[in-house]
RNA sequence: GGUCCCGUAGCUCAAUUGGAUAGAGCAACUGCCUUCUAAGCAGUAGGUUACACGUUCGAACCGUGUCGGGAUCACCA
């Protein structure tokens, strides 16, 4: 089980909006005036009433049979007698132990007009106390262009990011680029060997994607080489000596890989002699990195355009990788950790059941850790932020843990507010995705996907085809962008996730056209109306619209509740089922020809009163709506 | 082996955090466009929530055990 961003919330199940808090108030005053009974108005959760009942709204009388030693039904005639007689509710029913009830008119009324104008920005930001944030997600390597990881990784970080801004918080971004060791190494030693100095430009391929391609090429150069290399001698010598589980020499190479490339390889050495010129500042070997690097950055930066995010902070890992080391000396003087005999510095965390962890080579070079050690407290001296978010795969659950620990025992001041927010793999139908396999899913490649099958379904049906081309261009990529990401952002954020690109571009069903339809059709109905926002009083209120109400007036629970469990899906279905009930509404019911004029009022205000929230709670998701497709 | 996560309809996912008859979408089948955009709506079919005990008014959810799957435990990053 994760557990909750926001430990103090964890039991909270009370709204803490006005309208929801409201109720519970109303069973906590009944229970004073019925058995003068006082407590806290956490004691009084009201749920949703089971659509089956006809009712608003669900009190649970169970735990209340002990505690008052009377039966259900006579406990909730006695609270409901009293509450229809101070006006409170318009009715209930009592099912078994459940207090169902329906809320006045008057009430709805007013919800849905208070529910227009800006209040709904400030409505949301009312319970929070702001705070600073920031938010890293993304961390790309260098060497090779972004893959379906790295898009659920930085839509999760974005939609994170858009939640707690809208919340009123202070919310920044940044990345750490891995832009240095033996991965953009091996681009660069290749491009050297082999490009005869063609650029992107030249080739009129995306900067990324060309660096990529070199990557590739090491390793099928590389391959080669040591495959022709397994059957010489030396090879030989060293199967017959080391083959001690008896592998087949196939799955014996394909375990000795690493070490042929670290002892044996040429181009493994010509690659070793690369980083350790690059660590010297030899200035080619630099101005090639950099060269190579910009390139990457320019294909990196198209794809960010493309996904609609943007970063405020760059760290990059050439200059924080010899960070941290001062925070190994003070460790060992606070005795956190301990030196080896041969000089590696250790922390012992088997108290909590997390192993010993090397923090320094024996050597004094630092490894991954101590570089995160030391990039945090940069980060804090830098942004003095309360919070800090690591977006990172759960892969690296272990790492955090140890890291944040770490940093608890040396009494870090941001200690208390760093969070991982551990999101599951992305799994494709076949399997795991493995790059040297072939079957990494290549960003660009899908955003391509979906928008141009988007554009093939805006084209059969026609809707869009007066207007420009541009216009067309930017709606069928809204749209295309709206079911991947939705896809993406469906699926709670912590579980391992089988991605289908065959459904990713689906558009019909639980997706994000589907909400995007809903709220398209609620624009159309607007342009065709006078909407005049006044305070109407409708000759009746049909339960689909209370319901509708209802369903509003959850969303700001709906944005906090993502917010404490750094999980965007809440959010993402709620949208699905708005759009899902107004898209009934909207069959079952007449707006702009209703029966009066009144009604036609009642209903725009309510129409336009859920195209706002639609359009805000895609905003959150990172998703931008078009006005019609 | 230690630690952690997961197991819900044929497939992909939900389940208002312990609530009522476990819901959607996809795939299959059937209806609805002279009516505010059919990227929609309605319907049929599909379940021993991996399994077994336990906790209580009530368990997919909490506890114990079993079985399956995954991640991680580098002087890699």
């Amino acid at each position: 089980m994760a557990k909750p961003f926001l430990a103090f919330l964890r039991f909270s199940f009370i709204s803490l909006y006005p309208e929801m808090k409201h109720l519970s108030n109303l069973f906590k005053e009944s229970f004073y005036s019925v058995y003068k009974y006082t407590g806290t108005v956490e004691e009084f959760p009201v749920t949703f009433c089971s659509g089956e009942f006809n009712e608003d709204y669900t009190f649970v009388l169970f735990p209340w049979v002990k505690k008052l030693s009377l039966s259900p039904l006579q406990i909730g005639n006695e609270l409901g007698e009293q509450l229809i007689t101070g006006n409170k509710i318009k009715s209930y029913s009592i099912v078994k132990g459940f207090f169902n009830f329906s809320l006045t008119d008057e009430f709805w009324i007013q919800q849905n007009y208070l529910f227009n104008h800006d209040a709904l920005e400030v409505r949301i930001k009312l319970n929070t106390e702001p705070k600073k944030y920031l938010i890293e997600y993304c961390s790309p390597n260098t060497n090779k262009p972004l893959h379906l990881g790295h898009i659920r990784n930085i839509l999760l970080g974005w939609s994170i990011y858009k939640i707690f801004k809208s919340l009123g918080h202070q919310v920044e971004t940044s990345q750490i680029v891995n832009d240095r060791g033996v991965a953009i190494c091996k681009s660069m030693l290749a491009w050297l060997k082999y490009s005869n100095g063609l650029t992107p430009e030249q080739a009129g391929i995306k900067a990324d994607h060309f660096v990529g391609e070199y990557y590739v090429l090491f390793e099928t150069k590389f391959k080669e080489e040591y495959d022709a290399w397994q059957s010489g001698e030396i090879a030989n010598q060293i199967f017959n000596q080391n083959n001690k589980e008896e592998d087949t020499r196939d799955s014996f190479f394909k375990k000795y890989k690493n070490e042929y490339f670290n002892k044996y390889s040429i181009l493994g050495k010509e690659v070793r002699d690369m980083l350790l010129a690059w660590e010297r500042n030899d200035p080619e070997t630099i101005s090639l990195w950099k060269k190579m690097n910009s390139w990457v950055y320019e294909g990196f930066d198209k794809t960010f355009q493309k996904l609609g995010v943007s970063f405020d902070h760059y760290y990059y890992e050439s200059q924080t990788y010899l960070l941290g080391k001062d925070i190994v000396q003070s460790g060992l003087d606070n005795k956190v950790f301990y030196k080896m005999e041969d000089g590696s510095v250790w922390i012992d965390l088997e108290d909590i059941h997390l192993d010993k962890k090397i923090i320094l080579r024996s050597d004094g070079t630092s490894v991954y850790i101590t570089q995160d050690l030391g990039t945090a407290r940069l980060r804090h001296q830098k942004h003095a932020a309360d919070q800090y978010i690591y977006v990172v795969a759960d892969e690296q659950e272990y790492h955090f843990k140890v890291l944040f620990e770490i940093l608890k025992r040396l009494k870090e001041p941001y200690a208390q507010g760093l969070f991982h927010l551990a999101y599951g793999m992305v799994d494709l139908p076949e399997g795991k995705m493995k790059s040297r396999e072939g079957t990494v899913v290549d960003a660009d490649d899908l955003i391509g996907e979906v928008i141009s099958e988007a554009t093939k379904t805006a084209v059969e049906r026609g809707e869009i085809a007066a207007l420009t081309e541009a216009e067309q261009l930017s709606i069928c990529s809204k749209i295309g962008m709206a079911a991947l990401k939705y896809f993406i952002l469906k699926v709670s954020a912590k579980k391992r996730m089988i991605f289908n690109p065959k459904e990713s571009v689906d558009m019909q069903g639980h997706t994000g056209p589907y909400i995007v339809n809903a709220y398209v059709r609620i624009k159309s109905i607007l342009r065709k109306s006078e909407c005049k926002n006044k305070q109407v009083v409708p000759e009746q209120i049909a339960i689909e619209e209370r319901n509708l109400i209802k369903q509003l007036l959850y969303y700001p629970d709906v944005l906090m509740d993502s917010a404490k469990t750094l999980d965007p899906s809440h959010l993402a279905n709620y949208l699905y089922t708005l759009a899902k009930d107004f898209h009934k509404y909207y069959h079952d019911f007449r707006i702009l020809k209703a029966e009066t004029e009144n009604l036609t009022q009642w209903r725009l205000l309510l129409c336009g009163n859920i195209s706002r929230v639609l359009f805000h709670g895609m905003d959150c998701l990172g998703i931008s709506m078009p006005e019609r497709m």
